[in-house]
DNA sequence: ATAATAGTGTCTGTCAGACACTATGCT
DNA sequence: AGCATAGTGTCTGACAGACACTATTAT
């Protein structure tokens, strides 16, 4: 297939893929069951089947191992590494994902890692420094699109969101500045439903207001995560 | 090489470079002289090298047409391109890279394309798409970023810097709030060099500042194209 | 009543667009 | 003087953070 002027490579599809359990984000990790960095915490990823475009790939790589349903995984693409030493079997460029979803339970095979402790065991691969890169990503595309609902079954209170972005930004967030952005400046980031929900557990609290995701995609103006 | 268990790949590393000539974006293009699309339009792209990261490949790809030295030309990635049938010859897998730099005058091979005027001709595999991809990317990036200083020589003034945003939005920006959001509210985005430059050819106008590149990468607040 | 949480109203400072005005070169 | 362009000052409205206050549930 493949002819003198052009080298074969391996391609997978790797996934960064997020969701928000107790109030905190986490990392879908698996630990690598063969050579190479046999025991150490990796991505869950595939090589690229003959006739598979990678984001299928990267999806299929996370369906696998989470019992998600496809349509409840959020995936866009992150970047594609290819440095030729990153894999010591074979020459392997791997285009991940960083992927957004509810919380599935725990997964058939690997765990659910809270991204705030930072693991001293190592990585497989130069996976560390993927894991750092989607969670960047993350942080900034909470600001000026409407992703954070990715992370939110399909009905959701304003402070439910609001607890994804101090989540994922790993800071607090004022309740009613964040109240009034989300409501007047972007149309149509949240629909109401119309019903109400018990504040929380005990019963004890304000009924919220329940929403829906918006068709925005974009945020016009940002949240900013900067000041304060 | 590779295993059974997965197959091999070309992998290409392409890249949309811009530059900025006569006050509108332009485009690097090549014409394909051979199979497929032999004629079309295409972005210059070149298969990575067995032991090449896809970013210098990138970076071969555009400076062997165009004499630009290495450093003055900003390259990042865009994004990866999989799909199955985009390459009629083989499964190929494409990392494209956005590049920017001065305009280097004409290329060894090619052509600067005014992106604007928008060509009937059609472009090679899945290039036209690309291409829309990379200027949008480009637009959206000098809203948040320093990038406008990459498309503009060692020193410049602010007038010029405002005619890169107003090149790559297509739209007039004020040049009194430009001026002020620039020099206050980014801190070293641009700093001043002391020197003063005629206005214009004809030497009329007040002579203006010049400016270099500060270190300052991101810009707070962002430099919105939205409304107006 | 008190606790707990949702939600509203409002004060104040900053920054946006808009635009009048001044500055400095040339012919 | 008049033209051209750079650069300053300022008005006004929108929106930011901050926070006091009200609303609605439960015990």
């Amino acid at each position: 297939m493949s002819a003198p002027d052009h080298p074969a490579f391996a391609v997978t599809a790797d996934a960064a893929a997020l969701i928000l359990r107790g109030g905190r984000l986490h990392l879908l990790t698996i630990r690598r069951d063969r050579p190479p960095f046999v025991g150490s915490r990796a991505l869950p990823g595939t090589f690229l089947g003959p006739d598979e475009v990678a984001g299928a790939a990267a999806a299929r790589a996370v369906l696998d191992k989470t019992g998600l349903n496809p349509d409840d995984l959020h995936l866009e693409q992150l970047a594609t590494y290819s440095e030729p030493d990153r894999d010591p079997r074979m020459r392997t460029v791997s285009v991940v994902y960083l992927g957004l979803a509810v919380d599935p339970g725990e997964p058939t095979e690997g765990e659910w890692l809270p991204v705030t402790s930072v693991p001293d065991e190592p990585w497989a691969f130069d996976h560390a420094r993927i894991v750092e890169d989607a969670v960047e990503r993350a942080r900034s595309k909470l600001e000026y699109t409407t992703l954070a609902t990715a992370l939110l079954p399909e009905t959701f209170t304003i402070p439910d969101l609001r607890r994804v972005y101090e989540a994922v930004w790993g800071r607090e967030v004022h309740p009613s500045n964040f109240r009034r952005k989300v409501l007047q400046a972007t149309e149509d980031f949240v629909v109401p439903t119309g019903d109400h929900r018990p504040a929380n557990a005990n019963g004890s609290g304000r009924p919220t207001a329940v929403y829906r995701a918006g068709g925005a995609t974009a945020l016009h103006p940002p949240l900013t995560r900067s000041h304060t």
